[in-house]
DNA sequence: TTGCTCATGTAACCCGTTACATGATTCG
DNA sequence: CGAATCATGTAACGGGTTACATGAGCAA
């Protein structure tokens, strides 16, 4: 139950269209929260529904028209009910540490080359968060708001930076094995 | 499609009943996939019916009777075909740092105490890491598999560190920020 | 008028979650 | 015998994913 609350808070920062919304998960937001357009649609209709947003300009019926909404008074005090609210972490889910206990049982063979591509990955989205980090909240930045935002980032920079030591940790674990040959 | 394929990695280290294998999603590979009996249950049908696993013993048709799984040749080769095939990986969903970045609209109250809760949380997971790092991966543990397994048990105490560091950090920026009263 | 992009949707499927059901075994 | 526990399931639901559908606006 947090797609909602995740569209709640972007439209709180800026009151946008379905469309608008999708971008700003490609990014933004959807570097914690990702969500396709299919999602956000259905779950619009919900919150409008709900009576937690309201489209905002006048009637546009039909498809295919730009329709954007903001967040009534209702959806604000959701917002911060849940925010508040305590909540259990889920349990970890990380398909690439279930590869390699599944490679101790049945060989490695193969998974080298992922975990290279993995590590490329990992490299590119550190240092675009590193590219966010100074464009972003150079001194000067230091009203509350930034400074949760760039606490935030911070997590996403050092998730990042824990990744690729790992992986180049593993690699080097994989070039002292016994090999596929 | 990862759950079916945890299902066959942990049948191949130990063939197994339906609840000893819940018993060992809630360690072990838990840690990393976890799966309740329900999930468990319906899978190891699909995986038998695929001819991928068989139940052992002498027919035991019943409810209430215990009923043990081993890995057909099947299995263990879409088993290792999976481990080594190149997989995507997954956007990052993390409902701690969305509530942080709704906090950083709707106001910081009643948080605190959650980023509390989860510190003490990933504290204790870490402990539990370390603990077993002492007592299974000692000196003299380094065969191939030794050294894959430890490899995936750092990951998780380096992401438990990860965690406790930065609540802590975040914790600490809390303290000066302007405060609920 | 054809095709491309913007924009909003519908439909179907699968996995994970929650609640509940039922048979077997053991122990007081 | 009754209750707790072990053990295996069924059923319903909801979110996330994928594939597809439809309309508007614009440009070659």
């Amino acid at each position: 139950m947090s797609l909602p609350h995740a569209i709640l808070t972007a439209l709180l920062e800026k009151p946008s269209s379905g469309l608008e919304l999708t971008r700003r998960f490609d990014r933004s937001i959807g570097y914690f929260w990702s969500a396709t357009h299919q999602q956000i649609y259905r779950e619009l209709g919900r919150l409008e529904s709900d009576g937690l947003i309201r489209a905002l300009p006048a009637e546009q019926p039909a498809r295919g028209q730009k329709k954007s909404y903001e967040v009534l008074p209702a959806g604000r005090a959701e917002l911060a009910r849940w925010t508040a609210a305590s909540q259990d972490l889920k349990p970890v889910r990380d398909v690439l540490l279930l590869r390699l206990r599944a490679a101790a049982v049945v060989g490695t063979e193969g998974i080298e080359a992922d975990l290279r591509r993995h590590l490329a990955l990992h490299q590119r989205q550190l240092a675009e968060y590193q590219e966010i980090e100074e464009r972003d909240f150079g001194p000067g930045k230091d009203t509350a708001q930034d400074r949760l935002q760039h606490l935030v980032l911070r997590a996403g920079i050092d998730l990042e930076t824990f990744w690729t030591q790992w992986l180049t940790r593993a690699l080097e674990e994989f070039e002292d094995l016994p090999g596929p040959a």
